[in-house]
DNA sequence: ACATTAAGTGATT
DNA sequence: AATCACTTAATGT
């Protein structure tokens, strides 16, 4: 398996990703396929080799929240957690792009944890990076204007993308932002008259770097 | 040509 | 910033 070389060359140890090879389960996913729902038990503790999945936080009523995406050699802390504690999940993953996931068997994350030191560093670091990237949701949810958010959320889909040219519907930001696409629209169109994007039908166009 | 979906807009809360 | 009620524009069949 390549992949998982390539994705974790120099990062994990030789016995680890020989390991590895031999006991995950390599899987592929559609953009909008969902990897894990609301409520779901886990079994496996997925790894992203490739592409951008998604993760949500399902509101009150009936609404979903973005609250951040996961890249490549990205975990989900939240998924550790749900395995090893043998919970049910409290968000939605969703794969974003193309996305290959490798998923690692509930027994071996304790396993590795006493074994391998590239292993512990790594869970370590995924539980730190999701923290962060948690607060950083928070902050955005909490101090800062809709336009604001929106302007984020545009940035970092471009990162993500790795494009300026992002298509992307007023209704799909909305849903991530959760608001309307009524409100989404108008501050689009602010955002353009004010020439930081170029708005066409199902595509915006990011102009200032 | 018609239906469907995406986006724009004024008015109101 | 949200909602309503509509209009206009782009796209699919």
């Amino acid at each position: 398996m390549l992949e998982l070389r390539a994705a974790f060359q120099g990062i994990f140890e030789d016995a680890l990703l020989q390991e590895m090879e031999e006991v995950c389960k390599l899987k592929t996913y559609q953009a909008g396929d969902v990897l894990i729902d609301f409520g779901a038990t886990i079994k496996a503790m997925p790894i992203l080799l490739t592409g951008v999945i998604k993760i949500l936080r399902e509101d009150f009523d009936a609404g979903e929240l973005l609250l951040y995406f996961l890249e490549k050699g990205d975990s989900c802390a939240l998924s550790i957690d749900c395995c090893i504690g043998h919970k049910t999940s409290e968000i939605r993953a969703q794969a974003d792009s193309l996305t290959r996931v490798a998923f690692v068997p509930n027994y071996y994350i304790d396993q590795w944890m006493v074994k391998y030191p590239s292993w512990r560093n790594f869970i370590l670091a995924s539980y730190s990076n999701r923290f962060e990237e948690l607060l950083s949701a928070l902050d955005n949810i909490a101090f800062l204007q809709m336009d604001v958010r929106i302007l984020n959320y545009l940035k970092e889909q471009q990162k993500l993308r790795g494009t300026d040219l992002l298509q992307i519907t007023h209704q799909e930001i909305a849903n991530d932002l959760n608001t309307s696409r009524v409100v989404v629209s108008r501050l689009l169109k602010s955002l353009e008259n004010q020439a930081y994007i170029s708005l066409q039908r199902n595509n915006i166009h990011m102009l200032k770097k």
